[in-house]
RNA sequence: GCCCCUGUCGUCUAGCUUGGUCUAGGACAUCGCCCUUUCAAGGCGGCAACACGGGUUCAAAUCCCGUCGGGGGCGCCA
């Protein structure tokens, strides 16, 4: 059997949209799993809106996201360049070729001339295409006009009756009318090709066995496919994917939130929680688990059981799958991974003694289960920070009006006031005896200790949060933490008689 | 407008090829309970779908037709 190549061909227009990444996985999934060849191809024809740096992003976002190709234009391979404006003397071979053997045709109508014709067929109700006035023109005639430096596209002479039909992974048959398909651009008035042209002449050079792309390009595959037959070359296969969707059903956009690679990055998921949930957008592994590691998708991955019907992005789904990677990491990952958000919240020096990554370590393991990102991290952790007890609210003093509350705030005051190097097993032993002095258990004994440390009626469970605290006290930070017991010492002032 | 694709819980899907095993399974979300000094996390459970209408058949989510809904395309963009 032929050896499995496929490729993922964007425009640096732009980052990457997770619907783009989405199209380049499928294409990585299928040619893993047939140890096939994945090739990366820059479709920048488009003078005007293509740019180097789009493309440089497209690849650290392509790399970002855990895939890799065999050829491409920064890897090389046998069959590049892998950029469509490096291979226009390539196309212009093809396009004399077709030119030569009257399989295509010089056109000089105007854009304004076109638009209107177009115009017209939209109000008479007819799909708008081109009705090949300029087919009729002898070649001498339209050789002349060049020379005398006429403007000219040029068109790919078609078939106006009977039908075309190709065979979709994805869909089965797909059959066209041949007359409601006009005479392709092949050439632009520029001398650059169109898309249409230069993909057929790529996909064929770089022997591109199947073409798995976006939805919106079925109506270009009879085309392209016409152009195959006039070049007698033969076609790849195709699979057309369905599109991805916002919540709303409409085209995923920046509305509905991230969109692009790079912004899923920043806001702390995985890349292999996007892998992953991008992998189940259309697709399911035959076991009904959701969670999974990149090498295992590639094994399953079946191209015949892509969905046809498009699907929405469920950030929900993405958040929970990100959560369930989270917790597969180290602490020392997690620490790393959560260090960048926490710098630029100003919660971390920017040098980080070992001290301060054991802290880290630490606070991130506690925290981390709270939160299905790391950016969401930093809210978190200022809870930490943030010791109000001028700002606390009503319904807090009103808990701490119990026959308890007053009396364990007392004896633990003292109690904290005398001991050194507080720690968690100091607080347990503390509240042991403050229970016994007191009679006082349980809400009730924890609730005000709770309320005295942290002037909140809720958080953290208190044997994660003094160590936190202790520990985080005796470092060095932007912005210091302040111990237990300058805690119990502070809100003591704000509590007055009434409250106790 | 015309052409093409598509339609199972709110969402992603399993099942559809080869009708019966489907009182339609799983996951996310949601709701409730449990755990618990609080909030999370976690555990357990509930709610929730074959778009609609006709056929074919002893039997249809599964096959056929129509309707309606959604999406895409109709560029000298890709």
């Amino acid at each position: 059997m032929e050896k499995v190549r496929v490729r993922f061909a964007p425009s640096p227009t732009g980052f990457l949209h997770v619907g783009n990444a989405r199209t380049a996985l499928f294409n990585w999934l299928f040619a893993r799993q047939k140890g096939g060849v994945f090739v990366l191809r820059i479709e920048d024809t488009d003078i005007e809106r293509s740019a180097e740096k789009y493309e440089k992003r497209l690849i650290e976002d392509l790399r970002w996201l855990g895939l890799d190709w065999d050829e491409g234009p920064d890897v090389g391979g046998k069959l590049g360049p892998y950029k469509q404006s490096l291979r226009i003397e390539t196309y212009k071979k093809y396009t004399q070729k077709l030119l030569e053997t009257g399989k295509a045709y010089y056109c000089f109508c105007s854009p304004e001339e076109l638009e209107n014709e177009r115009k017209e067929a939209l109000e008479s109700g007819e799909m708008p295409i081109y009705k090949g006035k300029c087919r009729s023109i002898p070649w001498d005639e339209a050789l002349q006009r060049i020379e005398a430096g006429e403007q000219a596209t040029v068109r790919l002479l078609t078939p106006d009756k009977g039908n075309i039909s190709f065979h979709d992974i994805v869909r089965g048959t797909l059959t066209f009318d041949l007359k409601l398909i006009g005479d392709p651009i092949l050439v632009r008035s520029s001398g650059l090709p169109a898309y249409n042209f230069a993909v057929v002449i790529d996909d064929s050079l770089m022997q591109i066995t199947h073409v798995i792309r976006g939805e919106d390009h079925i109506s270009n595959t009879p085309r392209q496919l016409l152009t195959y037959q006039a070049l007698s070359l033969s076609p790849p296969r195709f699979a057309h994917l369905s599109m991805v969707m916002g919540k709303d059903n409409t085209r995923l956009s920046k509305r509905h939130g991230a969109i692009g690679v790079d912004q899923f990055e920043k806001d702390g998921i995985l890349s292999s929680a996007l892998f992953n949930y991008l992998a189940l957008l259309g697709w399911a592994p035959p076991e009904g688990k959701d969670i999974w590691a990149k090498k295992e998708l590639a094994e399953l991955f079946n191209l015949e059981k892509v969905s046809r019907s498009s699907s929405i992005f469920d950030y929900d789904k993405l958040h929970w799958i990100n959560r369930q990677h989270i917790k597969n990491l180290s602490s020392r990952q997690k620490a790393q991974l959560a260090y960048p958000h926490l710098r630029e919240a100003a919660f971390l020096p920017e040098k980080m003694s070992d001290a301060h990554w054991r802290w880290l370590e630490m606070v991130v393991e506690g925290l981390i289960e709270r939160v299905d990102r790391f950016s969401d991290l930093p809210t978190q952790v200022a809870l930490l920070f943030d010791f109000y007890p001028s700002e606390m609210k009503d319904e807090i003093r009103e808990e701490l009006k119990t026959d308890c509350a007053p009396r364990i705030i007392k004896l633990f005051s003292e109690k904290i006031s005398h001991v050194e190097n507080f720690d968690y097993d100091k607080f347990a032993m503390m509240t042991q005896e403050i229970k016994k002095e007191t009679g006082c258990k349980g809400k009730g004994l924890y609730h005000p200790l709770r309320v005295v440390l942290t002037a909140r009626g809720s958080g953290l469970d208190l044997d994660k949060f003094i160590p936190m605290v202790e520990e985080g006290a005796k470092l060095k930070l932007p912005k210091p933490l302040k111990s237990c017991s300058q805690r119990v010492a502070e809100i003591l002032g704000f509590l007055s008689e009434s409250d106790l």
